[in-house]
DNA sequence: GACTTATTGACATTCATTATCAATAAGACT
DNA sequence: AGTCTTATTGATAATGAATGTCAATAAGTC
């Protein structure tokens, strides 16, 4: 059976994820990395994210223009306001949306439900230009 | 100014996607255009669903394999439970979020918040397997 | 250290979606 | 009806995220 083998660029990669703010894209990732000084290649950006994503270490979302984003996952569970002119980024916290979203999947019959909530809007300095 | 100016084929194109049961992506709409005969371009199926999704006469998911599947929706806004294997959507519908999202938005001085919200399980059929 | 093979990384490939742009036709105006 | 303006179309090229390929590398074992 296939062994699984522990390398730096797997922990690159967790790393810089846990490190991030948000969701993240795969090429974001691999830039930010090679922007730290590490070598390692964009597929195995991807194949160490698919893996963490397996292992349900990290969740996923598909952006507005269709690409997949990563977060680190199994930290504190938080959602963001984002703005969508300069990115300023407000963490929110919403319990009452937890609730509710858990009760919705219960009552149709889904378990294991979980949910991303993003909410995008043009913050005060963006709308005062 | 830009005036709009009707033409059959975005007649065609909103007509297929209200024939079609559940969520069809562009390609697939594309084909069945074609076996009906029509001469449409794959580009202008495109660019009619993008009209439809802004106007709010048709609205989007991303499958898991990364495409855009498109609907067609009434006027009411709503969101989705999505089995995260077979792909089964419930549609739910969230007055109490809309009212928390634009709440929080206006609390953190964020106008025109629009919000992404999906929610994702297992549904009662997977389940059992 | 030697060996096996999981993993890497540079690159090619796939494929959905978008951009390009000349040709067409919708709507307005006479 | 004819003319004119320009929004729209459609064939094709281009983009770009994601995956496949495969020789070279290195993790874990003995």
């Amino acid at each position: 059976m296939t062994v699984k083998r522990n390398t730096w660029q797997k922990d690159a990669v967790r790393h810089a994820l846990s490190e991030s703010a948000g969701f993240v894209s795969a090429q974001q990732l691999h830039q930010v990395l090679h922007a730290h000084g590490s070598t390692i290649g964009l597929a195995t950006v991807y194949r160490a994210l698919a893996d963490l994503l397996l292992a349900g270490d990290a969740d996923s979302i598909t952006s507005t223009d269709g690409q997949l984003l990563y977060r680190a996952c199994g930290t504190s569970h938080h959602h963001h306001l984002v703005c969508r002119e300069c990115g300023l980024t407000v963490e929110i916290d919403a319990d009452q949306v937890e609730a509710w979203a858990s009760g919705i999947g219960g009552a149709n019959g889904f378990t294991d439900v979980s949910h991303t909530i993003e909410l995008f809007g043009l913050c005060r300095g963006c709308r005062g230009l």
